[in-house]
DNA sequence: GTCTATACGCAGATAGAC
DNA sequence: GTCTATCTGCGTATAGAC
């Protein structure tokens, strides 16, 4: 039944990158709970039950787009904050790259950041364990600046996690025009975090 | 039936400010979706059908909770604004209260980020305004910070978004130990804002 | 203001054929 | 790898008594 109510003919094959695909935009859409498994085979033209070929279940789809697109930012951006000469240049890099990746990938990234908690305690542990490792990377080299006398703050994890929140929050509201102004924006993002860091003076 | 799974006795009235609370408390742990009418029916001891008689749906539930905080944190905060002498003084009062108030209201202000994109488009917009006016109140003293050129960015609202993306962080990690530790952080951003304003050169 | 009873649909997931 | 058919439970919401 309900075969007429499918426009399109299913595919000989769903790969899971479509699949993943789907998910993604879906889930960026309506909100992981909201979207349903239902919804999700029916934009790819399957039954529900052949998800169920590719995936366990909907909490490992999830799983899979978050854990897939932290794993990838941390090979991709944490390199960054070893590669300048200076503290300074490796925040700069670091921000600017981060920029870059959340917009190039932004479904994932929105995903990631609005749905994660939506997994089981175990998987999400396991997406925080890589999130926790790129912040504490940044701390360290915050740290390592102070020392040299270029950061003035005493809390590098708390400048590491106000660094962050501003550069996340560009995902949800920025929309480039073009590649002109997506790099004037991660230029701009990653000078303010040098300035942050070089101006801030520790409150007793 | 069901009258022995239920540990309390049920209350002889309900007040619309329990309802609002325990909401806030479960949509904050579970998210709106996940959170059924079942589940805070339950919490407040009550059948789920004696919720319609205080409100009319679960999605008038959500946006009383996020239009009420909102209407309270405009009016408590956009205050400030206009309260300083000079721009520096406007944006570091504003943004201590902004703080202030996101840890005082912590609920229902994760309600309002994470789940107000829930609500159908027509509630939406009206929160919504709400925002706008707040951050364009904040843009506009940034340019007349601009103008007497004690701010050098030449995009106010680009330098609001930052800043309010900063400030809009902590909500969702920042646990004060005490009454200090909350002054300690909410006066290093107040600073670290008007360290970024002062610093921030335009990217060509 | 809360209750009982219920309508109605959709949720995630599984079995087993092709 | 996809299908048909189906299970079981829970979702929001309503009617009408007390």
């Amino acid at each position: 039944m309900e075969n007429l109510a499918r426009k399109d003919p299913a595919p000989n094959s769903v790969r899971v990158g479509q699949v993943l695909e789907t998910a993604t935009r879906l889930f960026t859409e309506r909100g992981y709970e909201a979207a349903s498994i239902r919804d999700l085979a029916a934009e790819l033209a399957i039954r529900p039950s052949s998800l169920y070929h590719h995936f366990p279940g909907k909490q490992n789809i999830l799983f899979t787009i978050c854990f897939g697109m932290q794993r990838d930012f941390n090979a991709e951006v944490m390199p960054h904050l070893a590669a300048g000469r200076t503290p300074e240049e490796a925040i700069r890099g670091t921000i600017r790259q981060h920029i870059l990746f959340s917009q190039r990938r932004k479904g994932e990234v929105l995903v990631n950041i609005r749905e994660r908690r939506s997994l089981p305690p175990k998987l999400l542990a396991r997406v925080n364990e890589l999130r926790r490792q790129y912040r504490d990377a940044v701390a360290d080299v915050i740290a390592d600046g102070h020392r040299q006398g270029v950061f003035r703050l005493t809390q590098p994890k708390l400048a590491a996690m106000a660094i962050l929140d501003m550069a996340n929050g560009q995902a949800l509201w920025f929309k480039p025009r073009d590649r002109r102004d997506l790099d004037r924006l991660a230029d701009s993002y990653a000078q303010a975090a040098v300035v942050l860091l070089g101006g801030w003076v520790p409150v007793p």
